[in-house]
DNA sequence: CTCCTTATTGAAAACGGTTTTCATTTAACC
DNA sequence: GGTTAAATGAAAACCGTTTTCAATAAGGAG
């Protein structure tokens, strides 16, 4: 399980282990899609119904400081909040559902190397996303 | 000069040019890096003293709409604006001086056109963004 | 040029998401 | 079980943005 991996990761810089914290881990570890720290609070709370929504922010940053979330960016807000992938990979996501999954980039560096280069610019990161509609989104629309 | 062709599209929509827009409406056209609402209020306040931040957010709305400036996403914030490039084009961003240029990306459709079929999804919009060190900035650090 | 109409303006208030403050709770260690 | 400091939630503060509203001025008509 993802959230437990989570929590031994916590535990290992040093953080408690409390109940609000779990609900929070829970909620974001499984979720297919980013949610943002209000998405958060309401989903964690019909596990923990104490949860104050200052403790899903809290939360949220030192997941993040921990790179086992990363913040993702989207037409509707930039606050969401997502599983981040292991290695180097870049976000494909539903516009329907907001369902998100992960592809890797390998091919792309040269390219992005070559753009600076024509720019005079050194090139050392580099944000990619794409948009879509899904299998099952695309289903229900037709 | 840009401003003009802006104030000309305005106009040409039945919008009023006034002082607060043509000041406004000069500070974004000529800067190089994308400017926040109130740096925008800042810079156009020294040719226009008068001038409210409230007509600044409502004049950055309008000249979105008409597709003459972009919001860009940084790490710092997602909320400044940059006069927009003519054709689909992306953003390559010096993470020091903010300075931001333009690139063409024609070649990447059909990449990302695969990379949706492996994850059955139907891609059709795309985000890229590069970020690096302008040659300017890049000589000043060595 | 002068008059009218109404879009536009800036000040102030309202708003909503996020952060800070602080007294209370509780996890972790002995 | 007792101790101690980290963590919590409620409430207040904060801050960027939006709404409200009375005053102003752009632009068309005469
Ligand atoms: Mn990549
Ligand atoms: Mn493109
Ligand atoms: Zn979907
Ligand atoms: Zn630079």
């Amino acid at each position: 399980m993802k959230s437990d991996t989570w929590l031994k990761e916590l535990r290992k810089q040093g953080y408690r282990l409390t109940e609000a914290r779990r609900a929070v881990v829970e909620t974001v570890a499984q979720s297919p899609r980013a949610l943002s720290p209000t998405d958060v609070y309401n989903l964690s709370k019909e596990h923990y119904p104490a949860l104050g929504l200052v403790t899903v922010y809290r939360t949220l940053e030192k997941l993040e400081e921990l790179h086992l979330v990363q913040r993702v960016h989207q037409e509707e807000g930039c606050n969401a909040y997502l599983s981040e992938a292991e290695g180097h990979q870049h976000l494909l996501i539903c516009t329907e559902c907001k369902k998100a999954v992960y592809f890797e980039g390998d091919d792309l560096g040269d390219f992005f190397g070559e753009v600076g280069k024509a720019h005079n610019f050194v090139v050392n990161e580099h944000w990619l996303q794409l948009f879509g509609i899904c299998k099952d989104c695309k289903r229900i629309c037709d």
